[in-house]
DNA sequence: CTTGACAAACTTACGGCGTAAGCTTACAGT
DNA sequence: ACTGTAAGCTTACGCCGTAAGTTTGTCAAG
């Protein structure tokens, strides 16, 4: 019909890339949420058609691998000299932060076992430190299970309860209703602290300290001091 | 065109409810997972349209939350008179059965912030419990936000390293051939001892139960005993 | 026994999705 | 100028969620 792409005869034609498509979904999912990242508009985005994607990325789960390839690259790798607590709190509060600028990525950190090459290294210098510090095997499997669990499982739960600052104020109106005093009083009494303790921070610092860094190191040291601990005792 | 619910005069019309959508919804999860969930294939599983079904649902995210509800139903609430750390073992445990029992609820569970009856309820319990024992409110809720951290993280990550018993071997033969002695050793050797480990586990039990009973135990345990401390320091 | 109202279930339609198959176009090397 | 090749495009199929409007089954009132 509207043979538009005639005019980039003038234009010059920048090639798409594996790296360009995977570039422009990123910023996609970050301005508009997951979601929005379908085959058509990531095209859409490049100025582009959907199947012309396809020589570039062999399906669209080809495509989110590629996402959390790109997302994993941004996080922090401890130096292989570093000591194993330093390591473990390096590399957690680097996931927490990088999680909480790509929120979109989260569920796909979980759902993607990771095999690709970023991840990969990652895992083995974390792997190599621990062992080099001197847990077996089966302690450090626990330590990285323990931690990694923690890690994520905290990072979802920090996303879910309060999405972002501007969705905050429909987020707590929309459980207010359900959660009285009468009914649930711990839960609203729960409820009530966590609330003034966003509001506290709120007014300065991004939503990624908001709030939350202290009852992520709390948690994250407690495991990694038990862990430590039963080090010492064998 | 062809009108096979006239042969419904005949037999018994079951009416339709909610109840009978979002069980047949959960059946159709268990056995073809989440994805195949579209409200197309609930209504055909009932012998109903797909329009149908919006009498009693009011779209399919209001679905998914009956889905989460119905789940969320089957796990075990501790007694008010438990001891704290009886009581956060019993649901931590029960959670991870359940969720292993219906892998798709898992994401669910995550991505939706949970205010319907059922969760508030066991919540409620949970927190009333702890404080009870003897937490303030912001040690309750770093003991809270700790453990479902924990549980919902190594939740994930077994479901998603090892899917089912069946897809175990697609699941290894997928990454052993990225995985390689020479590149990366040290997760090398720790994907040998993890494989061994199913292995031992394999030929009984399913896999709720297979190998990583242990390391959710000791993780969590340790998790309990630093809140235990905690406490005894104050 | 007929009628009419009401709710349950169905039909049609729209715009979006991933992607298989095949086609057009632009350019490099002869 | 000619041709091979690969980048990008077009078309098409069967899914999806759901808005809008229509038919059907049931049952109470006349």
């Amino acid at each position: 019909m509207n043979k538009v792409h005639r005019s980039n005869n003038l234009a010059i034609r920048i090639p798409l890339t594996r790296e360009r498509i995977l570039l422009a979904a990123s910023e996609l999912a970050d301005k508009n949420g997951l979601a929005s990242v379908s085959m058509r508009q990531v095209a859409q985005s490049l100025g582009v058609e959907a199947m012309s994607l396809y020589k570039y990325v062999s399906s669209k789960d080809d495509l989110l691998d590629g996402l959390v390839e790109i997302v994993a690259f941004q996080m922090d790798v401890p130096a292989l000299d570093s000591g194993w607590k330093e390591a473990m709190l390096l590399r957690s509060h680097s996931e927490r932060r990088i999680l909480n600028l790509h929120p979109w990525a989260t569920s796909l950190f979980e759902s993607r076992s990771g095999t690709g090459p970023t991840r990969l290294s990652h895992q083995e210098r974390l792997i190599g430190i621990i062992r080099r510090a001197g847990f077996s095997i089966e302690l450090g499997y626990n330590l990285i299970v323990a931690v990694n669990s923690f890690v994520y499982g905290f990072v979802i739960q920090e996303q879910t309860w309060y999405a972002s600052p501007e969705d905050r104020p429909r987020a707590v109106s929309q459980s207010r209703p359900t959660i009285t005093n009468d009914e649930y009083p711990y839960v609203y009494e729960m409820m009530t602290f966590i609330m003034a303790k966003i509001g506290e921070n709120a007014e300065f610092g991004s939503r990624t300290e908001a709030g939350y860094v202290a009852n992520f190191e709390f948690g994250l040291k407690l495991i990694l001091d038990g862990f430590e601990r039963t080090m010492q005792k064998k």
